[in-house]
DNA sequence: CCGGCGCGTGTTGACGTGAACACTACGACC
DNA sequence: GGTCGTAGTGTTCACGTCAACACGCGCCGG
């Protein structure tokens, strides 16, 4: 900056008013300024500013894996939601699960410069790691289901999975069997629910659950099981990629979908509307979620600290091929 | 700071001794000045370290959109690797693609707190824009096809392109028919290139190029045009997705894959091994793309400039159920 | 003709940290 | 017993920026 200022024969505060775009300049002053920051290749240094100023203008956004399809979306929407807010946005991967990792990476958050923080991880994982989060840094946690006093936004799981379930008995099903997620996931925790609460309400037999890992290989091998029942007429998977493997299992075992057997996933991929055949499933909107996070987390460093105002997101049913009436 | 020497009545000189775990600290103050820094909730400062050291440890990286497959694998393998070493990654999204959104980028990225720059974008949005990159800072471009003086990291996409194509030649089609990515994109060119070179070597028609835009619609809509036609055997989609759409079109028209047609894709999705039939398809390293590309990128940092050391990623072949012997 | 006001610009200092240097106390060695 | 080295700690200052205040000049009204 100084040398900016010898060049352009002004002070220092002079370019500082002329980088932020002050007023108070005259025109051929800023002008000159201007030609000087171009010439020297000036950019102002963020670190600097920060410190003057106090805020980092930086989110930080703890991540475990982003390739998992929901959490790359959210985090895609909470990018842009960011940045149109002039905020930069922090990656900060969690490297492994368990609790050693989890630690690792608050301890890097504590150093890094970011004004709040938005965790896109389980909220059992910081249950079991026992984490202490930084104190005055505003947190929102996107998982409905953690217990610490921060905003929370989520997905509504639960009224997505009683959507899901209630299209298979409006479609004359008996009753509806469930590919869950992990026992540990919360979210998933919120679709078994949704789905065994919708069918306690009609007063339908409740299968004993599947429980696969959210991978398309744990979808498989729990449909290859339920391939194997002639009972099985719909299937309600807990998330698109494993309802992608019970139709592989489906037909491997020549059983038809939605002839035979309807199948629903969750999510709404891009990919789901052309696997085959085409899947129903409950569409999550991921923009939303990233964007009311942000929001969010604003208003909590706005404010100086967190206030707790949970946010859940609407689902929708998307109807296509994989599902049809029973005996259809 | 001077909150936590006041409290464990040292100098501030030594609170920083101690947060930086220097060796010259008495092991009783060392534990006086960690109860100190615990109670307070003391958590140093990065801007102001940046500022004192000159270096941010961190490095942006430039997206456009994290939805589209290999980005967001790429990205996860770089958050990784900067993780690994020290580095913060600084997430800076494209909003849009024009000229405007791709400058705005670089200019947010001239005020941000980075040490290094990578491009996750596609090389001709940056010509197309005509951006001037920050002098000074280093750039590592993840495309093969720019044509700064930068370092290069990429798949070697003309190598995989050529080792499907010489796939299905190998299985006895006569020919094969593409289903490429956009004309604007230089990974889709070189994919194209590395087609149109292996049936020239085995002195083969080259059929018309389908152009898709990545997307499974794509893929399907060009798959029902190839679906059409009886000649088509064998199809190689410039990547997985849109060889999704083409298996979707080529079930709809009830032609048999692999009995009929056989399919090849690009990428080996996580997904791509469930589809129906299980894809067979070009594995590309992501993990090696994002660590070989902080490596580079940091070997730039610390040699205080830019050296083009250009690295090409080799593919693999991996072989489903999705392609077999021509009228077998 | 003088006081005051407003605009454009310069000067000073502080943000939190850590390198460089200064200093003290104490043990080892000749 | 004096000299030197070393471990532990304190003091000073600069990093780049910008808010706060100070200054000078021209213009207006009284």
């Amino acid at each position: 900056m100084a040398d900016v200022a010898a060049l352009a024969g002004v002070s220092g505060q002079t370019v500082s008013r002329v980088a932020n775009n002050r007023t108070n300049v005259d025109a051929t002053t800023r002008a000159r300024v201007r030609a000087a920051m171009r010439e020297l290749g000036y950019r102002p240094n963020g670190a600097a500013r920060a410190l003057r100023s106090g805020a980092f203008h930086g989110i930080g956004v703890i991540v475990f894996e982003l390739s998992t399809f929901g959490t790359t979306r959210t985090l895609d929407a909470i990018a842009t939601a960011a940045t149109e807010r002039g905020y930069a946005v922090n990656l900060m991967p969690v490297l492994d699960i368990n609790q050693r990792a989890v630690t690792a990476a608050f301890n890097r958050l504590s150093a890094q410069a970011v004004d709040g923080v938005i965790i896109l991880i389980e909220a059992y994982l910081l249950d079991e790691a026992g984490v202490q989060l930084p104190h005055g840094l505003p947190v929102v946690v996107v998982d409905s289901s953690a217990h610490y006093d921060y905003p929370v936004v989520d997905t509504d799981q639960f009224q997505g999975a009683g959507q899901a379930t209630g299209h298979l008995l409006d479609l004359g099903h008996r009753t509806v069997w469930h590919v869950g997620g992990p026992v540990t996931s919360y979210p998933a925790a919120h679709r078994r629910r949704g789905w065994e609460q919708t069918l306690f309400d009609h007063r339908r037999e409740v299968p004993p659950v599947l429980f696969g890992d959210w991978t398309a290989p744990s979808g498989y091998e729990a449909g290859r099981r339920l391939a194997a029942d002639p009972a099985v007429t719909a299937i309600f998977a807990a998330n698109d990629q494993m309802a992608l493997g019970v139709l592989r299992a489906l037909h491997e075992a020549g059983r038809a979908v939605p002839g035979e057997v309807s199948v629903v996933g969750f999510d709404d991929m891009e990919e789901s509307a052309h696997f085959w055949p085409p899947l129903t499933t409950i569409r999550q909107s991921f923009s939303a979620l990233g964007q009311h996070s942000v929001e969010s987390l604003l208003e909590a460093i706005a404010a100086g600290g967190p206030q707790p105002a949970p946010i859940s997101v609407p689902t929708q049913l998307i109807v296509r091929a994989s599902t049809g009436h029973k005996n259809g």
